[in-house]
DNA sequence: GTATCGTACAACCAAATGGTTGTAGATCAG
DNA sequence: CTGATCTACAACCATTTGGTTGTACGATAC
């Protein structure tokens, strides 16, 4: 059987549904890139835009939470880092869609294939 | 200039919020795997789940905005297909993420390079 | 024709989101 | 010790979200 991920995905994905969540958010998007890049404390971060501190400090916590982002003490400041693993995982999820999209494609390919072969003797 | 992809995103792509915000469901996440893997109507779709025939239609009106779906009105029903550039549009964005990942490794795999020529004379 | 099916859409509701201000606890500088 | 910084967290508010039910309308079947 080709497009079997599909039983393997019935749906409740707690995890998922927090990655995404996170990412789906401009200011949050933007401390992913920049926490990647290097560190940041979460008053570091809080300097780059203009809402409050403590708006930001709640996208900070949406990030960890969503396990995009890791928090580590550091004297009296909070040293917020990019966490890989968190990419990975919605990164893997929309690589399973572009597999089902190809299988799809591949398919459809047969199928004309097969037309072909029906049509020229 | 090394990681400067972050003045690139200063903020504020709706698109890129309605793509993660639509992905951030898991009904919607198998949905968009059915449909990529295959043709459903709304109605076809409804079946599937326990939750009520509208609320199916808002989730795909949700994928719908993001890209992730298109609908073609056929006879009475409406089909519901996968969109590729939706997912690839989210897709790019995570790869930009796993490059900044990367260009940083290597930032610091240099930081270390030059601390070992520093310490052996 | 009438009945039924598939869809669209409005109105409503509870819960979550994204923001604010304010208060309080640690930690550092002088 | 005192004052400034960095953080955490609560309370509040407006808006969005994910769900419901009900109504209306075009296409299909009989």
């Amino acid at each position: 059987m080709v497009v079997d991920q599909l039983s393997k995905t019935p749906s409740g994905d707690v995890e998922l549904d927090r990655l995404f969540q996170a990412l789906a958010d401009a200011t949050r998007r933007d401390i992913v890139a920049r926490v990647t890049a290097g560190e940041y404390s979460v008053s570091g971060l809080a300097a780059l835009y203009t809402m409050s501190f403590a708006a930001v400090q709640k996208h900070v916590a949406v990030l960890e939470r969503a396990s995009l982002v890791t928090k580590e003490k550091r004297g009296r400041e909070q040293i917020v880092r990019g966490n890989h693993d968190g990419l990975q995982k919605a990164r893997h999820l929309l690589d399973q869609f572009e597999m089902i999209w190809r299988q799809r494609a591949s398919r459809i390919a047969d199928i004309l294939a097969e037309d072909n072969e029906r049509d020229l003797p």
